[in-house]
DNA sequence: CTGAAAGCGCTTACAG
DNA sequence: CTGAAAGCGCTTACAG
């Protein structure tokens, strides 16, 4: 069909076939159609490569069938190397994928794209909204709360509005690693911790605090998840702390980092210091040594979101907050 | 709002207004208004919160201000680490700003996602499509093409039909790569290729051709330009021709792989065994040795891209095939 | 099972 | 500049 040739319309297939408007309607919607009928219907369809418009549909259902998942991230980030977004969003696109609701990503790292997405949620450009990886009380995450769309985000969502969501274990994990590390006997253990503006920092700082409370000094060097972040924040520990025995990372990529600086540094890993890591990335297997880490899971979080928001759409009750448990693998890190 | 109101129209506007639903229509549209009236229904809407319904908008317009970049490949290669798609989206939305359309990511790694895709498309759900780094002749890019949905592809598009495409320069660049190696007197010159099944993979090897042509014996070892396929490339080159004195790669992350590979064989880079790549990614700068490699503009790529998918939806003509040049930039690995 | 008709919420000639 | 009216292309009670 070349362009500015008119789309057919439902009309057409209406003439084409012999029946009224609203019979070729039923027979796209899976609606009660006699045999005849139906089968002339999907003939004319065939013939003239018909397909429904969608601004249309969407007219008068008021559902697009497009669900966004927004990611608050400049995109440098959003690409990384630390696998989070593309597990995340092969478990979104399987629980969607029975719904028939197509996934679309929306990049929200400026401040204009952040107006920009929220004003196409509001005005109906997508039935409901994810948010991942969220930064402090988000205002992306109140306005479409506010608006009245479904809206779900991954962790907990600070503010004052209340957004249901979706979370690791994260407290839960850092305190399992770090009582590992208390139980292998180490006695000065410092952290590396994630940045402190998201629920993934904070929980998991909260987690070592947990683990060593009472019996030891608590030693800590900021980092924001990334590897360079980890080498830097380690130097400093070394530094600062030249007494420390043990070391865990709020990522496995800042343990990885932390784990090279030890190295060059001249020390044994895990003879001179143990390293812990979270997340469980895939090469966390193959690091030298082979890291001890908290396995989150991915895949069952992003399944778990786009369950939520699909319930929020079709107006079931949602759980206001769950959890999903995080694991400690034991590797020779530690 | 709570969730089940139904939201405000034109018609309430309108009231409040005192005018009729044309008049805030044509306040929303910045089309001319007396002063009275158009200050009458700016009031009217920041009062009560009017968005208009994207879906009868699109409707009557027959646009929905939704540009999709679709990228044909499993999540995890998208969000691999070398920085190609965040620099190609960052182009992408600079370009898009201007225009007035929010871009929406789509990943098509499965054949149930491709057909949802381009069901979407075809229903006009996007206002044009932006297919990046394909494989192949692309099934997706011909449906597409012949559906009559503005369309455009990242590098010339494969089969038989015609979709305007924006590229860069990957054989100039290679060749210019491979004469340099020739020029500071290399005798053997291998080539770790890309994916054969992609222009860029098709490309940089005609250029390595072209610049040895007749005087050296071509020696090709094939890779998928990630790091690990660069390893396992340069081992079997180390295997099979131990008398390699350069080696072209076809993307800075297999140059890398392969230089890691040759320093723990011992041999010395540049001086026993020099390496060029493709790309310049940020880290290229600072492998050890520093990475001689071609430069391509991927940001201003993603710009040509969405200008040319924009004149698209305009109407206006486009060039078949819009070409970028690429910069060969000089370290020490060669 | 099927059709005529109303209606989803906008934009846009057409008059005035 | 402004309004009444038609129309974009569907779905869905409502009758039959």
């Amino acid at each position: 069909m070349a362009r500015g040739d008119r789309r057919p319309t439902l009309e057409t297939v209406a003439v084409r076939a012999g029946v009224s408007r609203a019979t070729v309607s039923r027979v796209i919607n899976d609606q009660p159609v006699a045999g005849p009928s139906r089968r002339a219907v999907e003939r004319a369809i065939a013939d003239i490569g018909y397909v429904p418009n969608q601004a249309a549909r969407s007219l008068v259902t008021q559902r697009t069938g497009l669900i966004a998942l927004v990611l608050p991230e400049p995109s440098t980030r959003v690409f990384s190397d630390d696998q989070f977004f593309p597990r995340l969003i092969q478990g979104v696109s399987q629980e969607l994928e029975t719904a028939d609701e197509q996934l679309v990503l929306m990049l929200a790292g400026s401040t204009a794209s952040r107006d920009r997405i929220q004003r196409s949620a509001v005005a109906g450009r997508v039935d409901g909204v994810m948010l991942a990886s969220l930064h402090g009380a988000d205002p992306l995450a109140a306005a479409l709360a506010k608006s009245g769309i479904p809206v779900v985000g991954n962790e907990r969502v600070l503010g004052s509005v209340e957004v249901p969501s979706v979370g690791v274990d994260n407290r839960g994990g850092a305190r399992a690693a770090v009582e590992h590390l208390v139980s292998r006997g180490r006695r000065r253990i410092a952290t590396i911790a994630g940045p402190l503006d998201m629920i993934a920092g904070i929980d998991r700082l909260d987690g070592y605090f947990d683990a060593i409370a009472g019996t030891q000094e608590p030693v800590v060097a900021q980092g924001d998840f990334t590897r360079e972040s980890g080498e830097a924040a380690m130097e400093r520990l070394l530094d600062e702390h030249p007494g420390v025995d043990a070391v865990f990372a709020a990522s496995d990529l800042m343990a990885e980092g932390a784990m090279q600086v030890l190295r060059h540094a001249g020390f044994r890993v895990p003879e001179d210091v143990a390293v812990a890591g979270f997340d469980d990335i895939t090469r966390a297997a193959c690091t030298d040594p082979p890291l001890t880490t908290v396995r989150q899971p991915i895949g069952a979080l992003g399944r778990h979101l786009a369950a939520q928001l699909l319930n929020l759409i079709s107006g079931n009750a949602v759980e206001p907050a769950r959890t999903l448990p995080t694991d400690l693998i034991l590797r020779d890190s530690t």
